[in-house]
DNA sequence: GAGTTTGAAACT
DNA sequence: CAGTTTCAAACTC
């Protein structure tokens, strides 16, 4: 197996570069379109600073190689330009050659982890063009990639949005259709950046496959990783890449509002709260699968929420990219009021924020909203629920002696990887969270508890699978045959198979023995569960859903060439890597034929073939051999694959093994 | 807010 | 692999 250093030596290798461009297939493709390619902008100093001894990806996680990441690196870089760096920098031309150099090197450290020969030279280019970008262009505007087009390009007006493109950027490049394209559905989530970070920051982790190398790797940069995090006046080289490490993690939360004002408190931004109101994408697909839930909610609890916009965004029929982008700018800054409220709500106390945040777990937001309270595993254990969600503590937790920081990488790193050896599941979602659409669709599945399970079940003895310290319940999921529960009562479905019972009796035989408070809080759950079961019957409806398959398919597509072996971890973005600051989702067009060929009744019914499969598989592959034995909670696959839906499994892409290969 | 309970994670 | 300890979240008062 070629190791990302093996592949990063092939692409870095100029001869490489030029063997490329100057084959035929390369030529070819360039006869057929008036587009351009666009040399690298000659930077002898491109590579120099490269630091090819930065630490075994943690995430070595197999996804991390370099095939992998390679297409969209970009986008990584570019959904999330440092803002703080934006402004440090001039925010026109007349920045020198020296700075573009700099921006350029800071860059292609990042590239590093880009295998794609083709995409070499336009990476730097976009990047070194994206420091010409006004500084009052709102970045929550600018494209996930922002590929530059050619000067005379033709094709602007067939292009939907690509005014945009002439307006953010500079021109004489050459645009990248395909990514073109694909940027221009994504762009088109940020119709309405206010009205839900979250869907937002799904997209951004969708659309930034590299994401989960890139999020620690790159900012393990030598001299940056001790750099403290508050040192935004040192020389932009070394923060743009301490940055990158912040804010990748600050990048999924980041509010749209935020964004706006990003020149001026971007930073702070980076430690607000405000963040946490966001799914945090590239977390666990559970997070995503529940996704259509934080629509829901925040449409009752919260000012911003996925209005119909999206939809109408989405189908990109009746207004081009450039309609959407006023509106979304002007919806932004007149939404920006909201931010403050948000803020206020979060940060007003550690407790409240606290609080917050669980109403979005609860939400069904998942790890997005993690924030630790660790006080002896310096956070660096699984214990530590940012950690095992795969994100750095922030400025909202509370832990203490806390490790699991970008400055701390080498340590999050060598720490997960550990873990990683001991169980390559250890960082997968725990709970895999299928179609709750059984619970609605009536047929025999709805009979068995609900489709999605916890991955290695509950252990509970005391709460009766009903309160949060159960990680089914917590899920949202009920309870499996997998589980060791005893007296489960699991409202989402319980052990032994029967079905979901019904919340209010449940509710019922609780306050019988329960005072006021225990009756408070049994609402709560109450309220927990009726979300999600409301959210089961809107699912199909909400935008959301588009993107969710997007995101599992790039998850699943990402890892597409990997060796089979634990599907389920592919389906799951890889394990480890399906979590924010692991996270690796790449979309590869081509792969995602298998999937899309599965996915035949629609967006909703990616997550729960994949779901399926995921149970089956990640039973079969259980670490820690605690629950090896094949499922049997599939009665309820069975019973949908008989309801007409179909689970090909084989369909879906293969996990490679979390440990490195060798 | 302090203390208790709980069950996962870690350890032996 | 089972038993025990540690840990931090969930929960209660």
């Amino acid at each position: 197996m070629d190791t990302p250093q093996k592949s990063i030596t092939q692409i870095e290798t100029p001869v490489s570069k030029s063997r490329f461009e100057d084959s035929p297939v390369f030529n070819y493709i360039n006869s057929l379109s008036p587009i351009r390619p666009v040399k690298s902008i000659p930077n002898p100093h491109q590579f120099s600073t490269l630091n090819f001894t930065s630490p075994p990806s943690v995430f070595t996680s197999p996804h991390l190689t370099s095939s992998h990441k390679e297409s969209r690196f970009f986008k990584t870089h570019h959904p999330s330009p440092d803002p703080t760096i934006l402004v440090q920098e001039s925010p026109d031309d007349s920045k020198s050659n020296e700075e573009a150099a700099a921006e350029a090197d800071a860059t292609t450290e990042f590239n590093i982890d880009a295998s794609t020969e083709m995409e070499q030279p336009q990476i730097v280019k976009y990047d070194v063009k994206e420091t010409n970008l006004d500084e009052t262009t709102d970045l929550s505007l600018v494209p996930y990639a922002s590929p530059p087009r050619e000067e005379n390009g033709s094709a602007s007006e067939d292009a939907p949005g690509m005014e945009m493109y002439d307006n953010v950027q500079g021109k004489n490049e050459t645009p990248d259709w395909d990514r073109l394209i694909a940027d221009s559905s994504e762009f088109l989530i940020f119709s309405s950046p206010n009205d839900s970070e979250a869907f937002r920051c799904l997209m951004m982790q969708r659309a930034s496959p590299s994401q989960a190398p890139s999020v620690m790797m790159p900012t393990m940069q030598p001299g940056s990783i001790n750099e403290p995090e508050s040192s935004n006046a040192s020389p932009y080289g070394a923060v743009s890449v301490l940055h990158r490490g912040i804010r990748r993690r600050c990048l999924d939360f980041e509010m749209p509002g935020n964004k706006q004002t990003s020149s001026e408190n971007n930073t702070a931004a980076c430690g607000s709260s405000s963040r946490c109101v966001v799914p945090s994408i590239g977390l666990h697909l559970n997070a995503l699968l529940m996704s259509t839930k934080d629509c829901k909610t925040n449409n009752t609890t919260h000012d911003y929420s996925c209005s119909e916009k999206y939809q109408v965004g989405l189908q990109g029929s009746s207004s081009t990219l450039q309609e959407r982008l006023d509106q979304t700018e002007t919806e932004t800054r007149e939404d920006v009021p909201v931010e403050p409220t948000l803020e206020e709500l979060h940060l007003s106390s550690p407790k409240k924020k606290r609080q917050v945040c669980l109403v979005k777990l609860e939400a069904g937001e998942g790890e997005s909203c993690k924030r630790c309270n660790c006080k002896k595993s310096k956070c660096l254990k699984l214990y530590c629920e940012c950690f095992a969600a795969g994100v750095y503590c922030i400025e909202p937790c509370s832990c203490i002696d806390c490790f699991n920081k970008p400055i701390h990488e080498d340590t999050v790193l060598a720490t997960r990887k550990q873990i990683e050896s001991r169980n390559p599941l250890a960082f997968a979602p725990k709970v895999i969270k299928s179609s709750d659409l059984v619970l609605e669709t009536g047929d025999d599945a709805s009979k068995t508890p609900a489709s999605a399970r916890h991955k290695r079940g509950c252990n509970c003895k005391k709460s009766n699978c009903l309160k949060k310290y159960c990680e089914c319940f917590q899920g949202g999921v009920g309870c499996s045959i997998n589980c060791r529960c005893e007296g489960c009562k699991n409202a989402f479905g319980r052990k032994d198979g029967s079905a979901i019972v019904d919340m209010e009796a449940e509710q019922e035989e609780e306050n019988e023995t329960s005072g006021k408070n225990r009756r408070a809080k049994n609402q709560e759950n109450t309220e927990v569960y009726l979300m999600r079961k409301e959210e089961s019957s809107a699912l199909p409806a909400t935008p959301m859903s588009v993107y969710r398959q997007q995101l599992v398919n790039s998850c699943c597509l990402n890892n597409n060439t990997k060796k089979p072996d634990n599907n389920w971890l592919t389906v799951f973005g890889g394990g480890s890597s399906s979590s924010g600051m692991f996270n690796s989702q790449y979309t590869r067009k081509p792969e995602m034929k298998s999937l899309e060929t599965v996915a035949e009744d629609g967006a909703e019914e990616m997550p729960e073939i994949l779901s399926h499969s995921s149970i089956d598989n990640v039973n079969a592959v259980s670490p820690n051999g605690k629950r090896v034995s094949p499922p049997h909670l599939d009665s309820s696959s069975s019973g949908r694959r008989g309801g007409g839906r179909k689970l090909i499994l084989q369909s879906i892409p293969t996990f490679p093994s979390l440990t490195p290969q060798h």
